[in-house]
DNA sequence: GCCGTTTTCGGCCCGACTGTTTTCAGTCG
C-alpha cells in the first residue's frame, strides 16, 4: 500500500507535535515542521521518487535523518521513533491538543497532574473546578478551556477559498462602511495566496486610529464570539464559525505589516533568515538594522522586498519552498495574469444544465474581452444534467453556426463529453469530429482502483477528437474526494498525446490542482484556464483558476488559451500528434503578431 | 534536525495577547 506525501507530512506534523511534549529541542521540532509543510506542498510523489532513485535531501528541510525516515515509512508502514514517542507519552495528549488554546504544555499539565486524557474528561475536570485549581490556572484559563471546547468543530475545519473570499469581502465592506478613517485593507495569509481552503481569514488594514476598526469588527452583526481583543489586533468568530484576524497599522509601514500577515510562515521564515545574514532583522513594523538598531518603514512590498534586494515574490509562490532560490538568482516566472486569457473553453447553457441561453453566455464571454469561445454542454449519458443527444447536438451545432454571423468573437461548437466507465466517449466518432472542442470528463463510477480509472482516462486522451480532459480528479472541496488514478502516468500521456488538461476554475473544484498543475507544466503539458461556468456570471471565476496556474508557477507561455486567436485555432485543427509542435512553437512566441 | 555570503559547528524569526503573575509562560500565527 503505497504511502502518500500528505500521510508523510502528517507523520512528521505528529512528531513535531510528540517531540514539543517531550521537551525536546525547538530548533528539532522546527525542522520536522519546515519538513512537513514543504511534503505537503511537493509536486511530485515522494513514494516514487524514492523508488526512482532521488536523494530526497536535495528536497529543502529534509536531510539525512528525514530521508531515512521517509524510507523507513515508505517501507515499512511505520517509523520506530515515532512509535516510541507515542509509547512514552501519556495517552490521549494528542487529542487534548486538537482543542483550540491548548498546546503541549497545558495537554501535559492535564494528563499528568487530572489523570485527563479525553476531551469528555477534560469538559468534567473543568466543571468540578479541578482545572482552576492547577498552577498557573485559574477562573478565567478554566472558563477559556470550556469555551474552546464548546467550539471545537470550528478549528482544524478548513473552509474552501470561495466561501472564505466571500465572507471576508463582505466583511471587508462593512468595515468599509462603519469607519471613514479606515484606509487600506486587503485579506492576507492563505487567502491572499489563493491556497484552496482556508484556515482563518487574515485582513490586514491602515487607520490612524486602529482601535476603532477593531472595535467595529467586533460589533458587526455577523460576529458570533470575540477571541481577542487588544490594540492592534483582534480576532473573532464570524457566523458559518470561521475565525477572522484583523490588524491594523500605519500607512507609513503597510508594506512590512502586509508581507509579514501574508505568509507563508515558512516563507517568512527563510526570508527572515535570508534578513538576518544581511545584519538586517525584519518585524512587522520594518526593517531593522541590527548594528545601528534603525529601523526603516516601507509603504508597500515591492520597496520592502527591494531593501533586501529582492525582487517582489508574489503571494502565491510564497510557501517557503523554492522560490527565495528563484528571487535571489533573479529567476522568478512572469506569472499569466487575468488579462492575458483570450477564451473560455468550457460552458454550459441550457440546453442541458445551464441557466442561461446561449446567447447570454456568448455575451458573457464579449463581455471579458474574450476572442474566442466554447460552448460545451454535457453530452446524452449525463441524463441528470439534461445532457444533448445526438440529435440536439447536431441541431446546437447549426443554431451556433447561424450565429457565429452576429458576432466577431470565435464561437467554437463544443462539448462536455462523458468519459465512460469503460474510457468510451458518449458520442458516435462521426459526430465528435464536428465539433471544434471536445472536453472530455469522468462524471460516473468514480470508485473504479487507480489502475482502471487511469487506463480509462488514457484511452480517452488517445481519442483523436479529444481536446482537453475536464476536472481530471473530479473532487469537489469539502465534498468530495478524487478520484484515485496515477498521475504521473496520465500526466505524461497528455503530453505525448497532445491532450490539453483543464484547470477547472469552479471554486469548489479548482481542479487541477496546484501541485498536479505545477507537474504538468514541468512535463510540458498544455494547460487550459476555464470556468465550467452554468451561469453568465460565472465567467469571472476565472480568477480562481488563474490563481492555481499562478501558483503553478505558469507564465502565459504555459497556457494555452492565452494564444491569439488565430494561433489557438490553428491548435485545434491540427492533428492530434502535432499540436505539441504548434504549442511549443507559439508558446516561444513564433508567429505571433 | 538542518544548514552554510562567517560557519562541517554553532547557530536557528519575531511579536501580540491572555491570564496569572509581580516579570513571565503559554499559545498563536
Amino acid at each position: 500500500m503505497p504511502v502518500n506525501n500528505d500521510e508523510i507530512a502528517q507523520l512528521f506534523e505528529d512528531m513535531a507535535v510528540l517531540l514539543e511534549m517531550n521537551g525536546d529541542s525547538v530548533f528539532k521540532i522546527r525542522a520536522y515542521q519546515r519538513a512537513a509543510r514543504t511534503i505537503e506542498n511537493l509536486s511530485f510523489s515522494l513514494d516514487k521518487a524514492v523508488h526512482d532513485g532521488t536523494d530526497l535531501k536535495t528536497i529543502p528541510g529534509v536531510g539525512k535523518a528525514i530521508s531515512d525516515k521517509i524510507r523507513e515509512l515508505l517501507s515499512t508502514g511505520q517509523v520506530s521513533t515515532h512509535q516510541k514517542l507515542l509509547t512514552e507519552l501519556p495517552e490521549g495528549v494528542l487529542d487534548l491538543m486538537a482543542i483550540p488554546g491548548i498546546g503541549p504544555k497545558s495537554a501535559m499539565l492535564f494528563a499528568q497532574e487530572l489523570g485527563v486524557n479525553t476531551v469528555e474528561a477534560l469538559e468534567a475536570a473543568v466543571n468540578d473546578g479541578r482545572v482552576a485549581s492547577l498552577p498557573r490556572m485559574g477562573k478565567k484559563a478554566a472558563d477559556a478551556v470550556a469555551r474552546h471546547i464548546r467550539s471545537m468543530p470550528a478549528k482544524d475545519q478548513r473552509t474552501p477559498i470561495g466561501q472564505a473570499l466571500s465572507l471576508a469581502e463582505e466583511i471587508g465592506g462593512a468595515l468599509r462602511q462603519e469607519c471613514p478613517g479606515l484606509g487600506q485593507l486587503f485579506p492576507a495569509g492563505s487567502l491572499r495566496r489563493w491556497e484552496e481552503t482556508i484556515g482563518d481569514i487574515d485582513l490586514v488594514g491602515t487607520a490612524a486610529q486602529p482601535e476603532q476598526i477593531g472595535n467595529a469588527l467586533t460589533s458587526l452583526p455577523i460576529i458570533r464570539e470575540v477571541l481577542v481583543h487588544g490594540p492592534s489586533k483582534t480576532s473573532v468568530v464570524a457566523e458559518p464559525g470561521i475565525q477572522v484576524d484583523l490588524r491594523i497599522g500605519e500607512p507609513d509601514s503597510f508594506g512590512a505589516m502586509l508581507q509579514y500577515f501574508t505568509g507563508s510562515q515558512q516563507h517568512n521564515l527563510r526570508l527572515r533568515d535570508y534578513a538576518n545574514h544581511m545584519g538586517l532583522s525584519l518585524n512587522e513594523y520594518g526593517i531593522t538594522d541590527l548594528k545601528t538598531g534603525k529601523v526603516e518603514r516601507f509603504p508597500d512590498e515591492v520597496s520592502f522586498y527591494a531593501r533586501l534586494g529582492l525582487p517582489y515574490v508574489p503571494p502565491e509562490l510564497r510557501l517557503g519552498l523554492w522560490e527565495m532560490e528563484a528571487a535571489i538568482e533573479g529567476r522568478l516566472p512572469s506569472l499569466v495574469q487575468e488579462t492575458d486569457l483570450r477564451g473560455d473553453l468550457h460552458l454550459h447553457s441550457d440546453w442541458s444544465d445551464g441557466q442561461d441561453p446561449i446567447e447570454v453566455m456568448i455575451q458573457a464571454a464579449v463581455d471579458q474581452n474574450y476572442e474566442y469561445m466554447a460552448l460545451t454542454d454535457h453530452s446524452s449519458g449525463l441524463g441528470i444534467a439534461n445532457g444533448l443527444s445526438n440529435e440536439r447536438l447536431s441541431q446546437q451545432i447549426q443554431v451556433l453556426r447561424t450565429l457565429q454571423s452576429k458576432y466577431s468573437i470565435a464561437i467554437l461548437c463544443g462539448s462536455e463529453v462523458d468519459i465512460r466507465a469503460d474510457g468510451t466517449l458518449d458520442y458516435p466518432d462521426e459526430l465528435l469530429a464536428q465539433l471544434d472542442v471536445v472536453v472530455a470528463s469522468v462524471h460516473s463510477a468514480m470508485g473504479q482502483d487507480s489502475q482502471t480509472m487511469t487506463a480509462r482516462i488514457m484511452k480517452a486522451m488517445a481519442h483523436p477528437a479529444v481536446t482537453i480532459i475536464g476536472h481530471l480528479s473530479t473532487r469537489l472541496l469539502g465534498s468530495r474526494q478524487p478520484v484515485e488514478f496515477d498521475v504521473d502516468a496520465v500526466l505524461q500521456a497528455a503530453r505525448d498525446t497532445g491532450t490539453a488538461l483543464e484547470i477547472n476554475s469552479a471554486p469548489e473544484r479548482l481542479d487541477l490542482k496546484d501541485t498536479h498543475a505545477y507537474r504538468a507544466r514541468e512535463l510540458g503539458v498544455p494547460l487550459v484556464v476555464s470556468t465550467d461556468s452554468h451561469h453568465h456570471s460565472g465567467l469571472t471565476n476565472r480568477r480562481f483558476g488563474v490563481a492555481v496556474a499562478r501558483r503553478a508557477w505558469c507564465e502565459p507561455g504555459h497556457i494555452l488559451n492565452t494564444l491569439p486567436r488565430d494561433q489557438f485555432l490553428s491548435f485545434i485543427r491540427s492533428p492530434k500528434p502535432e499540436r505539441m509542435g504548434v504549442f511549443a512553437a507559439a508558446s516561444k512566441g513564433e508567429g505571433s503578431p
